[in-house]
DNA sequence: CTGTATCCTTAGGGATACTG
DNA sequence: CAGTATCCCTAAGGATACAG
């Protein structure tokens, strides 16, 4: 393991990370892409947190120009927009896992599920994967590969 | 594996993961408190980015309200005071991992020491907690224990 | 030097109206 | 309903002066 304190970084990964994680809303509509199904403008805009529709248009284009998400037309009616996880997006399934795993076991008000945090605990690779490849159907069944 | 999509989360670990880590700011202190061996002030206004006085401030004292770092007088220099993560903010390497990870594999620009990423990827857990201990030492060593 | 406080500008974001 | 655009105000934060 390399020494801390080194002259590590200087294209510096946790500053690249902070670009799209270092917004509250962003990790809510990762949440929501990943764990609740969210596919549609109105799942997130109805996602408990409120947010409003500037910022999440303004999220969503983002992000889908980061490659991290794409649009792909929802063939029963044309006017929707799905958005599915891209590959790189999937990539984030791990950073949200830990984020709920420290939040599990230092918020009091947190509440997950005790399997879900349990499974996770037990293999986080196993378990990230399995999500992964889980939301790698969805986006494939929606024609978002 | 519980189903996605179910109801999960009524204190929702990601908001609540997301008063912490959204925020890029505090990303940066975390990494430069984990990484770069960062325990005084001035450390952390010269890490590169640039973070003005006020915000530096506002943030230490807020992390410390979190109970994420905490503040302890410097023997050696009684005006200066030394900046450590607690065992609640220790709890965040893997997180701050994870996004590294993450950063190594999309960002073409960041530029991760091989056998640190190698070691990482070997044995995640592993290898944050030896992190982990590491600090704890440090932390220990200066009476922030 | 370490750390705090003030000024002031800009941009983030809430409310809401509007279009297809 | 899905998604965009405008208004307007608050607050984040850069520059900088200040205090110990």
């Amino acid at each position: 393991m390399p020494k801390r304190g080194s002259d590590l970084w200087h294209g510096c990964p946790v500053r690249f990370g902070a670009t799209v994680l270092g917004d509250p809303w962003t990790l809510l509509i990762l949440r929501d892409l990943m764990f609740r199904d969210a596919r549609h403008y109105g799942d997130f805009a109805r996602a408990g947190e409120r947010i409003s529709t500037n910022i999440l248009a303004d999220r969503l284009q983002w992000l889908e120009g980061e490659g991290i998400l794409v649009k792909t037309r929802d063939p029963d009616w044309a006017v929707r927009v799905i958005y599915r996880l891209t590959e790189k997006g999937r990539g984030l399934v791990p950073v949200i896992l830990s984020i709920i795993d420290w939040s599990e076991a230092w918020d009091d008000k947190t509440e997950v599920p005790a399997d879900f945090i349990a499974a996770y605990r037990a293999d986080p690779a196993g378990f990230a994967a399995s999500i992964q490849e889980s939301l790698r159907q969805d986006a494939a069944r929606d024609g978002a590969a």
